[in-house]
DNA sequence: GGAGTCTCAAACTGAATTAA
DNA sequence: TTAATTCAGTTTGAGACTCC
C-alpha cells in the first residue's frame, strides 16, 4: 500500500467532513450494515487528512510531521493519540520506532522511561516520568543522533546473539561504543526489551564496576536517559562496592575534578580517555570504610601512579 | 529505475479480564 | 487465588505504490 494523496486545507477538510457526517444521518436508516460501513470510510479518510494538515508547514511525509511536532514539545509526555493525528496514517507507531532507532531522535515511552526512573537514570525537574504509559512518548533531546544508524546496527547483530544473558549483551553494546553516548531505549532494544535491563545496567557499574555513568551519576552535562561506558575496563574488585550514593557525594564535593592533577570531567575526550575513580585514603585491605571522609576523587592516571608508588614503597624499591 | 514512503501480517510481550 | 484467555501495543521483514 502506498501513501495516500493528501490536502492540505484543514478548513476545506472540516466542511468535507461535516458534509459527510451530515448526509450520514439518512444512511443511519439504512439497516444494511456494510452500507453504512462503506459510507463512513470517507470519514476516516478525511479525518486523517485533517489531523496532518493541522501541521500547516509544508510536511509531507508523516514520519517528518511526527518528529515535528516531537521537536515542539521536547520534554514533555505526548499521547500516542496526538502523534496518530499529526501523522494521519494507521501505521504511525512503526515511523516512530524507525524515528528512534534508526534516525537517532531520543524518543522514549513510557516502558524504558519507567524502567529507568525506577534506576535514577531519568530525573527531570517538575516532571514525574514514572507515570508515563506504555503508549506515550517523549523527545528528550532535539538534536539528532546522526551515528545512530551505525550504532542500531551493532545493537541488532547483538541482540541476536545467542546464548549470550542479557546482562552480556548490554555490555557488549556499551563496549562497542566506548566514549560515546547511548540511549536507554537503544539499550532497551539490545536486551531483546526484557524488562530489568536498566537494572542490568546499574549492576554492570555498581557491582562489575564498569565505569558507566549518567546525568545523574558523574556527567551533569549528559543529556538525561543516556548512558556512557568512559573506559573499557572494570574497577578494581574492592572499589566496586561504593554505594552509588557515596560515590555521587564523593564526586559532588571534590566538583568531578581528579584532586591530584585537576583533570575534570568536563576536560574528557576520547583522545585522552580518561575517567574519574574514587580513592581509599585508608586502604580498603587496611580497614578503610566507604564513607565520604576516607574517599578521594583520582583520575584514572593518577590513581594508576599513586598505587604504583605506593607498592614500590612497600617493596623497599 | 531507484529512493522514499507507507501498509500488511505475523510473532511476541505484558496487562487486564474472566473462569474455575 | 490461580490459570486461562483476551486485548492492546510493539517489533520486524516484506512488498506495494508514488514521485523524481
Amino acid at each position: 500500500m502506498a501513501r495516500r494523496s493528501q490536502q492540505s486545507n484543514p478548513e476545506q477538510l472540516r466542511i468535507q467532513l461535516i458534509t459527510l457526517l451530515e448526509n450520514f444521518e439518512s444512511e443511519l436508516k439504512n439497516e444494511d450494515l456494510r452500507s453504512q460501513v462503506i459510507e463512513l470510510v470517507p470519514a476516516y479518510r478525511l479525518l486523517y487528512d485533517l489531523g496532518s494538515s493541522l501541521v500547516t508547514e509544508n510536511i509531507p511525509a508523516a514520519r517528518d510531521r511526527i518528529i515535528y511536532y516531537l521537536k515542539k514539545y521536547p520534554l514533555t509526555i505526548i499521547n500516542g493519540e496526538e502523534i496518530m493525528v499529526v501523522a494521519g496514517i494507521s501505521e504511525w507507531a512503526r515511523r516512530v520506532r524507525e524515528l528512534r532507532v534508526q534516525l537517532g531522535w531520543s524518543i522514549i515511552t513510557g516502558v524504558s522511561a519507567l524502567e529507568m526512573a525506577n534506576e535514577g537514570d531519568l530525573e527531570i525537574e517538575g516532571l514525574d516520568v514514572s507515570t508515563m504509559k506504555p503508549d506515550q512518548y517523549m523527545l528528550i533531546n532535539t538534536e539528532q543522533d546522526r551515528e545512530a544508524a551505525h550504532r542500531w546496527n551493532v545493537a541488532n547483530g547483538i541482540r541476536k546473539e545467542k546464548n549470550i544473558s542479557v546482562q552480556e549483551k548490554l555490555l557488549k553494546f556499551l563496549r562497542e561504543n566506548v566514549g560515546r553516548p547511548v540511549t536507554g531505549e537503544e539499550l532497551r532494544y539490545v536486551a531483546g526489551d526484557k524488562s530489568e535491563w536498566a537494572r542490568r545496567v546499574r549492576e554492570l557499574r555498581t557491582e562489575q564496576g564498569w565505569p558507566i555513568i549518567t546525568k545523574q551519576t558523574g556527567m551533569p552535562e549528559l543529556p538525561v536517559g543516556t548512558y556512557f561506558l568512559e573506559l573499557d575496563r572494570q574497577a578494581p574488585v574492592h572499589d566496586r562496592k561504593i554505594p552509588d550514593s557515596v560515590r555521587g557525594k564523593v564526586l559532588r564535593r571534590d566538583e568531578f575534578t581528579c584532586k591530584s592533577c585537576g583533570w575534570k570531567i568536563d576536560d574528557y575526550n576520547r583522545a585522552d580517555p580518561r575517567i574519574l575513580e574514587l580513592h581509599h585514603k585508608v586502604h580498603h585491605a587496611a580497614g578503610g570504610e566507604n564513607t565520604e571522609e576516607n574517599l578521594i576523587t583520582l583520575c584514572n592516571i593518577c590513581h594508576d601512579k599513586l598505587h604504583a608508588e605506593e607498592n614500590r614503597k612497600k617493596n623497599g624499591r
